[in-house]
RNA sequence: UCCUCAGUAGCUCAAUGGUAGAGCAUCCGGCUGUUAACCGGAGGGUUGUAGGUUCGAGUCCUACCUGAGGAGCCA
């Protein structure tokens, strides 16, 4: 008897009458007492459970089948039949239901077929993947990654493992968690009294990265259209519903392209991953319209069918300065747009995803381009309604002399970016690239609120649970 | 890190400074090709922690802990 999985079924690849057998985990057990009873068996191949019909003939019927509930793994044999009660078109009569694993004490299994609010499946994030909310976020999550690695690799575009482990302590986005095998309680010390991590694992500091941009600029100007795709650790004490410390980044960078070009691949990508959820997880995507957020699958629609708005930071401070809105910070050439600005920006002024370009270059790092005229710079982020910035990106300054200048200007120690200066000696070329937030994005498609439920296990400031 | 709010049954929440309750979940019984099932019953509590005010504190005060929302930082 083939084992199939439950999105098989209900898909109706496998025809009626066929003898079958699925494997899950119990949902909900309704008994009639005309001696048969109901399970809805999960196997999370699919948003939907298979309905199981269990006879009170069957063997363990009165033992094991009545004291089924939800959390309890079954291998249930039988026939597929067409059903006769509505709500669903099949269903299988069972000929044996096994019970794989009991449910220790139902009366505490924290997921209990109710609502739960997100905050307390938190607390049991080893459990929350039974729910109905985290197991569409799996899938969605899931879909959203493939995606990716399937746009970039029909675009020739090549992944690139970039390290995980960084020697750089300087590349400008925020704190670094350290990694070093020193005895914390035996610190060795150097001549000045300051830890010696010439004594370290690596022969100096070592930290967890926090972008793979640089070293996937060096492959950029080898092999011309790359990306990575990995982890990123952030160790900023930030206590927002769009932070985390360990999240996932993609990061294309394409050489001989310049910002629009980059702007364009930002915005092909976030419409292929768009399009590609919509299509492929429709039955996710109708839950989360349904219970999550009403406008999750037509704004992502909306998307899609048009073009981004694009809006440089000058004409960005011209139109948030003319608006009727007041804001808590006022706005001016050269101070960063806020929150509230970039909120307005996407979610009222233009009610779509804006590229915004071209900011003062005082609030941006070294390596973005130099604009002429010298006040700003090649960069770029992608603001969508609901969660502000989802990319952030830059043509990158590819002269050696202009980028030297910006590493003084910035207060930046060169001596440890000489390979990267490298790359502007020998054989530079103009190149672009930016960062897209997996996390966000999938906080934007789904309408899940926090990121901190659209990762299996978050990690944030004071948490590392699981 | 800053500001604001919240911690009461397994969960979601009530309770004027005066006997701690409901719904859901769980268990038991009834009913039904059921499907957010329905009806009845039962068990379930050191009110986040430590102090303080008061005849009396879930409620008021102080500190701390935890969580959330917002800000900053950013993806």
């Amino acid at each position: 008897m083939p084992k199939r999985e439950i999105a098989e079924l209900l898909r109706g690849s496998v025809g009626v009458g066929t003898d079958v057998a699925v494997r899950g985990w119990v949902r909900t057990r309704r008994d009639s007492k005309a001696g048969l009873s109901f399970l809805q068996i999960n196997d999370g191949s699919c948003f939907a459970s298979l309905q199981v019909v269990a006879d009170g003939t069957l063997p363990n019927y009165a033992q094991e089948i009545q004291h089924l509930g939800s959390g309890c793994a079954v291998t249930v044999r039988g026939e597929l039949v067409e059903s006769m009660g509505r709500g669903q078109s099949v269903e299988i009569r069972a000929t044996e239901i096994a019970v794989e694993g009991w449910v220790d004490d139902a009366d505490t299994y924290p997921i209990s077929p109710k609502r739960h609010s997100f905050e307390f499946l938190r607390e049991v994030a080893h459990l929350r993947p039974r729910t109905n909310t985290f197991g569409a976020v799996a899938r969605v999550r899931n879909c959203l990654a493939q995606a990716v690695h399937r746009f970039f690799d029909a675009s020739g575009y090549l992944w690139i493992h970039t390290p995980i482990i960084t020697a750089s302590d300087t590349e400008g986005a925020g704190e670094l968690f350290r990694v070093s095998t020193l005895d914390l309680a035996h610190l060795p010390r150097d001549a000045d009294g300051a830890p010696d991590f010439s004594r370290d694992f690596f022969g100096r500091e070592a930290f967890l990265t926090v972008s793979g941009q640089l070293n996937v600029e060096a492959y950029c100007l080898a092999l011309s259209k790359v990306y990575t795709f990995g982890p990123t650790f952030r160790a900023e004490n930030s206590n927002t519903s769009r932070h985390l410390a360990e999240f996932w980044m993609i990061e294309p960078e394409t050489a001989f392209a310049d910002l629009s070009d980059n702007a364009d691949l930002a915005e092909a990508l976030l419409k292929h991953l768009f399009r590609t959820v919509l299509e492929e997880r429709a039955d996710d995507m109708e839950f989360f319209a349904q219970r999550i957020h009403p406008d999750a699958i037509s704004r992502l629609q909306a998307v899609v069918d048009q073009p981004f708005e694009r809006m440089t930071y000058a004409e960005a401070v011209r139109a948030l300065q003319d608006a009727k809105k007041k804001f808590a910070f006022e706005v001016s050439w050269g101070a960063d747009l806020q929150s509230e600005h970039e909120r307005y920006l996407t979610e009222e002024y233009v009610r779509r995803p804006v590229v915004v370009t071209n900011y003062p270059k005082g609030i941006k790092p070294f390596y973005m381009r130099l604009d002429d005229g010298g006040e700003t710079v090649a960069a770029m982020d992608v603001l969508a309604p609901g969660i502000g910035e989802i990319v952030g990106g830059s043509q990158r300054e590819e002269r050696l002399d202009v980028l030297d200048s910006r590493l003084v200007e910035c207060g930046i120690d060169p001596a440890p970016y000489g390979w990267y200066r490298d790359l502007r000696r020998y054989g530079t070329v103009p190149h672009a690239g930016f960062g897209l937030g997996l996390e966000r994005t999938i906080s934007y498609v789904s309408g899940m609120a926090n990121v901190r439920d659209v990762i299996p296990f978050p990690r944030t400031p004071g948490s590392a649970d699981f």
